[in-house]
DNA sequence: TCAAATTACGGTCGACGTAAGGATC
DNA sequence: GATCCTTACGTCGACCGTAATTTGA
């Protein structure tokens, strides 16, 4: 299991399209389909399926977005957080 | 930001050594520090000093330390998640 | 001086992008 | 037939382990 799996999952959750969500993350089309690939692969379950308007969340997919939204908000706040600090410091 | 740099935080702070993380962790004592290493590097910050007995967090890194806990947990939570589905699925 | 942390170095495996191939409307 | 997703393939970089060095009690 690995962040950009993650942040993919989330992200296309977002955007409702594998597309969008390589804009986001400034990666291409191909990588974000692999990660999710692959997460499904690991998690031996699958997030996510082709719907009349674009990708969205399966039933275990909803059970499992929660978690991936926190643990990307979680690094998120991390960030911001080093940065804070470092703002003080740094003047 | 990577997740095994941030793994390897929580591992430090629980243990108070590198060692003792790098066995949590399974990986080697050089893993571990290189990883500390190249988080603080990116971050910009000092997490961790060298004390008495062990290795402990500066201030700087108690700060740091809880949205590294809530990342790890929330990793934790998405995969027992998962889990529990299979489990439900599986039989 | 001994245990623990760091640095150096070589190898391997993973993630990416480009390109080609399906599917779906 | 256009758009989006997936698969194939080769490359490059990241992370690791072993080994050597340094540091600190």
């Amino acid at each position: 299991m690995k962040l950009h799996q993650i942040r993919a999952l989330v992200a296309i959750h977002q955007t409702g399209s594998i597309s969008e969500a390589s804009q986001i993350l400034h990666v291409t089309q191909p990588a974000i389909s692999r990660s999710i690939k692959d997460l499904e692969s690991e998690l031996g379950l699958a997030l996510l399926q082709r719907s009349h308007r674009g990708m969205s969340l399966t039933d275990e997919g909803r059970r499992i977005i929660r978690h991936a939204q926190l643990t990307v908000e979680s690094m998120r706040r991390l960030q911001l957080e080093a940065e804070n600090i470092r703002g003080y410091a740094g003047r």
